[in-house]
DNA sequence: GATTAATAATTCAATTCGATTTATTTATTG
DNA sequence: CAATAAATAAATCGAATTGAATTATTAATC
């Protein structure tokens, strides 16, 4: 015997044991939702179609989907006729099926949408404030639910899955940035967030990181069925992210997988600095403004921007510099297919900031890296509410490995 | 109607799909596998334990767990006295009901372990090259492994579970650094390795990248129990890693998941390198040399370093500065709950990188950053051949959440 | 010290439930 | 009419669960 490797195994005290196990009723849930997230991928599939793709057998999908159909979230399409055998019944989603709220709270403004099950926004409100404060946002989710829950019949609200609410971590952080009374700000470490909305809504409530929403936003409805994994960067009032592996959220453990804001990064200059720094509207606010340019179009709405010439073509390419830096850290960590870039600026921005980016990982070192495909995301400014609204839909409805396994503790 | 992020969705043409369905004879393979790991990770564990822990049921674990032993693969141990209630009795894995074979191939040297199914190493050979050739090391993999056979019993050797290869990638690339002779070294350009060792080998072969398959030993045998997921470092003539996440080896769409070798650096001068160039031995030896040191005691093995004094710790001081900025870039990425770090080199410089490192990581800028806990490895510079020869376990007993999903394509 | 209650581990038997298998029907092309 | 493909009904299979029973032990009480 010349090592034993067993003799390196620990006290079983601070052991830390993976998930539970599995059993037949998961396993119907799970290939439930697998269906279902293979109709809305597809957009329309016959039973066969499924079987083929699910590797499950005809008569199982038979089955999930006269279920799935019997409680009104399938509907079927015009048989398609043409081929050999018997026609094919194509099978989708139906939008009216579930409905879902998402909240997107934000440094300037916040938005509660009401979408749909296939992705469409029936209805937004919005309200704005130069910096959030808790009193006046529970009001508005209050207001805001009640306007929306008006336009709805009563058998329409009855379906509403949940309420999903996209918030940047620590609010209370960045007072100075934000331009807000410190003291003021404070007001926010004492609050439950997700308590204070639950209390007030009749609906699930989930809470998550505003980034990481609109990366689930692009997972589901946007580039995301392109790409296995890839890690999503949205740039808004500063930047954030999100990790999508196996072509699911990877939130991490503590919620912060693909919070890339603390990256550093080396600036114009050569010195390091963390990504938010130089990735950030606030960033664009300062050059419009030391230009003499009023910055407050930024704000009003991301198709207010207009050319605002020099200092957005220089602020593009720090940013696009930066990015490149990020893109290449993060792939020497993970060998992502993708990075998906989008931003609270309207389209044409973020064509050049994609563009600007991938011009600028050509200037570095590429020796032995795995590069991801840098591409815009194609959800767009609104991907942080549309993301909010989607995470009801995450919790009952889209595949989620965890429905396998048993929760434990 | 506001917007439709639906009509962002893309011509079902080059949509991915995602892993297929579940079934009940699935469940039953991962349950098998989920009481396995928890016995290997307590050691020994009772039927009521492993229910507790796994969320079964008591009996579904009793049927597991008696075929379990009727395999042969779990033994029961001494029923426990001293508590109210039936006395429980411990089971725990038979070390000799799986043997495993793994290979590390690496630019000095290249070893071939018999390993247990409790991780034990019951058997090594080894072989020395001043670089490595695709001819000689078949012929090291007959040779070998028809001496480790030769200590068997025809009972033992029917339960080698399989062949495991851990290997670097492009073995024929720095050729310059390995100091091997350009033409030689690209005759590995038209070797498939793999299929070569498997030719010669009548177990089943798996090809790994030999940090990830450190990482793999780590996991199973080291520090892997304690933290949910955690990016792990092994310094060997160059540096590579492996990632888990969810308690499991992550290696990623392509493989290369925590290669971080190329992730850029600041070096001692401010220059951007890639770490690899850092953090190396090969880097260790031309300062040595350029001291006027022999560096050859570096390569025979581990246990053969003394301490070289200056250049060694000039190298430590370089290592952990560049380690510390992996490590940030990296938590900024996917929040780590530990960064493992182990090399080829003995326990004393472990500890002592390790401990530059933290030191380096406390100099850096760390707002906002979830920080990993930086600790050492506990499997040593042993890992590579302990992951290669735990490679076969993985694919026939370890918990792999895709044992429960179908195979597509 | 003997008796009884409480507790815990284990297992047997019956039940449930979902996927698979097998066979059949339906619709269409060539 | 033969071949093909989709859809599905019925029967079967397999695994987890449920509920009850068994066994072995400690703790409390007489």
């Amino acid at each position: 015997m010349i090592k034993d490797a067993a003799s390196a195994m620990a006290a079983p005290a601070d052991i830390l044991d993976p998930s539970g196990g599995a059993n037949q009723v998961r396993v119907r849930a799970y290939n439930e939702r697998l269906v279902m997230s293979l109709v809305r991928r597809h957009g329309s599939l016959s039973k066969a179609e499924i079987a083929r793709r699910s590797g499950l057998s005809a008569q199982t999908v038979t089955v999930i989907m006269r279920a799935l159909e019997a409680e009104g979230l399938l509907i079927r399409g015009e048989p398609l006729r043409g081929k050999v055998g018997q026609p094919s019944v194509p099978m989708r989603l139906n939008p009216e099926a579930v409905y879902s709220l998402g909240m997107k709270i934000g440094r300037r403004s916040a938005d509660i949408v009401l979408m749909d099950f296939v992705g469409g926004i029936r209805r937004q409100v919005r309200c704005t404030f130069p910096y959030p404060m808790p009193g006046p946002l529970l009001s508005f989710v209050e207001e805001g639910l009640a306007e929306l829950q008006a336009s709805m019949s009563p058998q329409e609200r009855a379906r509403i899955a949940g309420f999903g609410v996209a918030a940047p971590f620590e609010l209370w952080s960045w007072a100075s940035e934000v331009g807000a009374p410190q003291a003021e700000m404070d007001q926010w470490r004492g609050v439950d967030l997700e308590a204070e909305i639950a209390r007030r809504v009749p609906y699930p409530v989930t809470l998550q990181n505003d980034a990481t929403s609109a990366c689930a936003a692009e997972l589901v409805f946007g580039r995301g069925p392109h790409y296995p994994d890839f890690l999503y960067l949205f740039i808004g009032s500063f930047i954030g992210g999100g990790v999508v592996l196996n072509s699911a959220l990877f939130t991490g453990r503590t919620g912060t997988a693909g919070a890339v804001g603390p990256l550093p990064v080396q600036g114009r200059d050569g010195e390091t600095v963390q990504l938010l720094k130089i990735a950030s509207i606030y960033r664009l606010e300062n050059l419009l403004r030391e230009a003499g340019i009023d910055p407050m179009p930024l704000w009003y709405s991301p198709d207010g921007w207009v050319d605002f010439g020099a200092p957005l073509q220089l602020w593009i390419d720090d940013v696009a510099a930066a990015l490149a830096q990020a893109v290449i850290a993060s792939a020497s960590v993970i060998d992502f297919a993708a990075v998906i870039i989008d931003g609270g600026f309207p389209d044409w921005v973020r064509a050049r900031v994609v563009d600007a980016t991938k011009a600028a990982v050509a200037r570095l070192d590429l020796q032995g890296v795995t590069m991801p495909e840098i591409v815009e995301g194609a959800v767009g400014s609104h991907a942080r509410s549309i993301g909010g609204a989607s995470l009801p839909l995450f919790s009952r409805y889209l595949p989620d490995q965890n429905v396998l396994f048993k929760e434990l503790g």
